[in-house]
DNA sequence: CTGAAAGCGCTTACAG
DNA sequence: CTGAAAGCGCTTACAG
């Protein structure tokens, strides 16, 4: 491997020399020195060490991306299409401002914690951490951090680039009610984070337009497969009575879709359906699935120029942004 | 940050003696000092600097990940499910190995060659290049390099992981046998890489059981989706007679599926279809899709083992390991 | 069994 | 405008 002396060797000139163009302290270099240094620079495809680079004190240009997701299915959740999508914005950001991205595996916190010292990182992006985890991390290592798709108890303490789940949620009601469905149900896993926050879109939308949307139209179902469907079951009857049902993922929203098929219940004839976050299956199933549509690499490239921010120093104002998010409508919903 | 230096000071002993029991070069030191240190090297959660390890002989311990995907249509292929899966594995499996994984962007060869040998990257594992590619990089850069999923002209001169393609295109043409469709088609994008060898597989099942398979059962369609349809319309009545369809990838039949569905032709009742992957809407789409089923977790695992044993100064005598592979049957094929 | 010292490839404050 | 020298945090061959 080429080194800094060999270059000042063949220029003729001293390290220190060399060292000043590269790293642009040029101002009292001579035109001819410098034109003379960047061509042998060029020629011999001279590229530093990062070692000596990180141990003379520049920083290491190395941006940490944790996967805190849950493995109790083996990684199961990185098979979310957006996931590759995600980080491959965020590799190719990064390259285009001179970070380095290096992949941490965030199941233990004190794995990254190693990680981030010994690489001496000057930055995190976090996916798949809530907000106890966060401050867990945060207690042992002081680095500037940006959290994807994070939902907090109260207000915002930390950095996060989500999506904007009320508007989400909202849009949702609003078309739906405009169709005529005045009654349509919400269904998600949990009553919390994105759930929550898509509900109160939802709910809100409803009563901006025709009053009072009461608490019990928003379903809670079961985690487990098994059970959710016999829940479907239960409340079959509900549902063709309301005729319309918002749920807060693809993933319900087509399950759903094909418990209706298996049962004979026409979609979106009988009831009409909406989905959320707009998979890439989306668009495979049938009737293809109206559903609201995130800008993923739009948030990769959100999540990178903040932490550029913030390693330069710079003090964000806003703690969280929230990435836009649009209705696609498409036929799971009878107009 | 805690260095070398302070924890020498606190045990009362050398720099010296400290790296010795951290790497282990422990048969000439008193057991009673090996205790002391490191003691303290966990009670100071001590982790090394990373830029002193690299610059001090030892190896960076980073594996650079390549994400060599046609950036065409913007990283579209990070989308595919399986590129999370097999990212979080090859993180995880490195990370219990004391390796570190840095994502490197592909697409100009003078990127990787830069970013590898500013890290002194140990060693390359790199998704979407062809063969000739990878001979444009091995050309500029000596490391050590697993290819996934590349296919090469003549024999395997790199060193590859990637699926048995031939025996899953065997197990899909035997089944389809074996429910009577002696005249199934076989339906790809290309007649190159993947698809080739799925087709060969095709034909020798059938062979094997019914005699001469011709050429003529290779359909290639144009990889625009619109030319692609209108091929669709053109080749219906042969579809309708043959019955059976076997496709090179679950995109392409889920698409024809759709296309039939569309058009009101019952699958599997009229026509049975087969896909290739078993991607993670192959069970969501109805009829459930019949597919060939690749463990990309274990490709992960085998592609980060070998590259170590490559690292560890090995010479891997097979070039081309294929994961095995198997057809999943669901509910669009009518036995 | 333990430590002083050289060396890895860079940067930077300082002297000239 | 240019360079000698110190220093970053480690490892390792060698001396004791």
């Amino acid at each position: 491997m080429i080194r800094l002396q060999d270059i000042a060797d063949m220029a003729g000139v001293s390290r220190t020399t060399v060292s000043n163009v590269i790293n642009g302290n040029t101002k009292r270099v001579s035109q001819e020195t410098i034109d003379k240094i960047t061509r042998i620079l060029k020629e011999q495809n001279y590229v530093p060490h990062m070692g000596s680079v990180m141990l003379s004190g520049h920083g290491s240009r190395i941006i940490g991306v944790v996967l805190g997701f849950a493995t109790a299915h083996g990684m199961q959740s990185l098979q979310d299409s957006f996931v590759g999508e995600l980080i491959g914005t965020i590799q190719t950001e990064a390259e285009r401002k001179g970070y380095f991205v290096m992949l941490i595996g965030g199941e233990k916190i004190e794995d990254v914690v190693d990680m981030a010292s010994r690489w001496n990182v000057e930055g995190l992006i976090i996916l798949g951490y809530d907000e106890e985890r966060y401050r867990q991390l945060s207690r042992k290592l002081n680095k500037k951090m940006i959290l994807i798709d994070a939902y907090p108890e109260g207000e915002y303490t930390f950095q996060n680039v989500g999506i904007d789940d009320y508007s989400g949620g909202y849009q949702v009601g609003e078309y739906l009610y405009s169709c005529g469905y005045h009654r349509a149900l919400f269904i998600a896993e949990t009553d919390k984070d994105s759930d929550s926050r898509r509900w109160n879109g939802f709910k809100q939308a409803m009563e901006k337009q025709g009053g009072f949307c009461s608490k019990s139209r928003l379903i809670v179902v079961p985690g487990e497969k098994r059970q959710r469907l016999s829940r479907y079951e239960e409340l079959l009857p509900r549902f063709l009575e309301v005729k319309a049902l918002a749920f807060s993922s693809d993933y319900g929203a087509i399950e759903a879709m094909n418990y209706f098929f298996d049962h004979g219940i026409k979609v979106p004839d009988q009831i009409s359906i909406v989905g959320y976050d707009d998979s890439i299956y989306a668009e495979f199933v049938r009737p293809r699935l109206t559903t609201v549509h995130q800008d993923i690499h739009q948030k990769g490239v959100i999540s990178l120029r903040r932490l550029h921010r913030m390693i330069e120093g710079e003090t964000l104002k806003e703690m969280n942004i929230k990435s836009p998010v649009r209705l696609i409508k498409r036929e799971s919903v009878k107009e």
